[in-house]
DNA sequence: CTGTTAGCGCCTTCAA
DNA sequence: TTGAAGGCGCTAACAG
């Protein structure tokens, strides 16, 4: 049995509720008194019942985030990290707790979504990977529950932070094309995929305003189907001399098929990938990629959160884009205008 | 406000305790209030008030677990991911759920600890990356508090669930010697670091059982640091014609150098990874590692906790080791005893 | 079998 | 300023 205040007060010869004054930081409690239930509470090493607390103050103290497990997936995602600790640093100074939920099939999320709502056991929720008619939208709309919506939730009036894909897709190409590539590539992720969509439109735009013509490969994801893409792509009559790949572990295996092809990176061919991952490292000299900052998006996206539950801010359209920026290594390294 | 069992009663016309035990599935209401009650709860969509019950019964229906992250180092753990996939699968069908923390520090994951178990915020924890003389330990057995070491708790006697380091250094070596490779060399990682030594113990173990001398390097972690050594040890007399390698990370750093050599994988030089990971598709043809099975154990981890939880299970000394296995892919391909 | 009652530990009026 | 009392929503013992 843990210790109470009923318990704290006894000890210090005073009612419950004055120590639950003194918990509180209660200004008109007597300095007397107050050092009495403070010695008695650091004795004791009280600490205060988190459920009776918020049941009384109708509040879990917690936000609850619900990942999406596609089947049996369970290669280690480095997203979840980021996501996690990015969360727990900002909730943690406001005295807030994560709950976190994983969901193998959108009817397990729907009544994931429903049990953490109705059963009370979280105050707010980011929501991730919104899909296009969301079912989750309406139900939280409804019970006016706070949440903020990382990705893209589409035409729907809801709060949302997000990249700057558009952005990030200019980023790279111009920056390929600063570097004095001839004929900057594209491989892209398979089609309809939202995020892969709005890099291709970041590039498309930057390669029209440089006067060239673009070109897209599309790709499923992972390097070895981005290997069989690149090879594609360099069996060309007029091959690529740079590519921006969707994602770094697809220009890994872009950077191998060249490797193979005995091109050298980056004089025969300049690369840029996306995330500003680990594996950039895995290139000789360094692969160059655009960080997404990923986790100012996280930390953006909790604030607002906190914001909402403490009923700050009300729960309205909000649409809020993160910068990206480019990290240049050598694989980009051509050296200056051609 | 929501919807409570008070208000159910009402409209069922029966007792708030009614209520209570339909939902608890009490065999001894009668079938037709238990109709008409559940005919309302599914009309008002009900879900119990999870603080309420806890309150009462004295039980958070969540477990906890702290992560450690060094100082700023967001970089994307993978194995957070497969941490929260394992702990949810075991923890939902019992109706637990999961509450992350994340510790900066030594002395914030002291508090953490603490204030998860006094404010009876969750029933059980599974205590990661066990130090030598855990301050942990002796605070949650004197508390008689549920909690699961994953890893290796050393002398203490605690409950502990670990991946067999010393097989899966041994079962590494011993696919190279068989694949006829005459100087299996190993890099591992910084001294004293304790899954480290137990592969390099299981790696001399099995070079001694087949007569070889053994020899190792010691490296820093990641792909670079990896890479310098490797070159280290190519430099030599004798350099090794295969390489068990602490982890698919550094085993890349390793390849990237035997490449630039001009060494062939696996022809010149063998290799065997650690972990299985999504790592071991950037080497064309695959790069050989050994399974730990994360999963196993997470999941065995959880399911101890649950039984601890319950009562079923005394909180004392255990240790279960999860059985390692070898994922044979190209670079390790030599083709039979030389 | 069902309803009434008594808390779980805390916060917060209401009187004193 | 302090204490007594009520109630957050629920479970469980006790009557009936």
């Amino acid at each position: 049995m843990r210790i109470t205040q009923h318990d704290i007060a006894r000890k210090a010869n005073v009612s419950q509720s004055t120590v639950s004054r003194v918990l509180a930081g209660d200004a008109k409690v007597d300095a007397s008194l107050r050092r009495r239930v403070q010695e008695v509470l650091e004795a004791e090493n009280y600490f205060r019942n988190a459920r009776a607390a918020g049941l009384r103050k109708r509040s879990s103290a917690q936000v609850g985030v619900v990942l999406k497990r596609p089947a049996r997936s369970l290669e280690g995602d480095p997203f979840v990290s980021v996501l996690v600790s990015c969360m727990t640093e900002v909730l943690r100074p406001a005295d807030y707790h994560l709950c976190v939920e994983v969901a193998s099939s959108s009817a397990e999320q729907a009544h994931i979504y429903e049990q953490l709502l109705r059963s009370d056991r979280v105050d707010g929720v980011v929501v991730l990977e919104p899909e296009m008619r969301d079912a989750r939208f309406a139900q939280l709309l409804e019970d006016r529950f706070p949440f903020v919506v990382v990705g893209d939730p589409g035409e729907v009036a809801v709060p949302s932070v997000d990249n700057d894909n558009v952005m990030a897709g200019a980023l790279a190409t111009r920056h390929l094309l600063e570097a004095g590539c001839a004929r900057v590539g594209m491989i892209a992720g398979p089609d309809e995929v939202r995020f892969s969509e709005d890099r291709i439109r970041g590039y498309v735009q930057a390669m029209r305003a440089a006067g060239q013509p673009p070109r897209v490969w599309h790709s499923a994801f992972g390097p070895r189907a981005a290997r069989e893409t690149a090879r594609r792509a360099f069996d060309e009559d007029a091959p690529p001399d740079a590519l921006v790949v969707l994602d770094d572990a697809m220009a890994l295996g872009a950077v191998s098929e060249a490797q193979r092809l005995g091109l050298r990176v980056p004089e025969d061919l300049a690369l840029v990938g996306f995330n500003d991952s680990g594996l950039c490292e895995l290139v000789e000299g360094g692969l160059s990629s655009v960080a997404l900052n990923i986790e100012d998006l996280i930390r953006k996206a909790t604030e607002e959160l906190l914001e909402m539950m403490r009923g700050r801010k009300p729960i309205r359209r909000t649409r809020e884009l993160v910068p990206c920026s480019l990290v240049a290594r050598r694989s980009s390294a051509r050296g200056g205008r051609a």
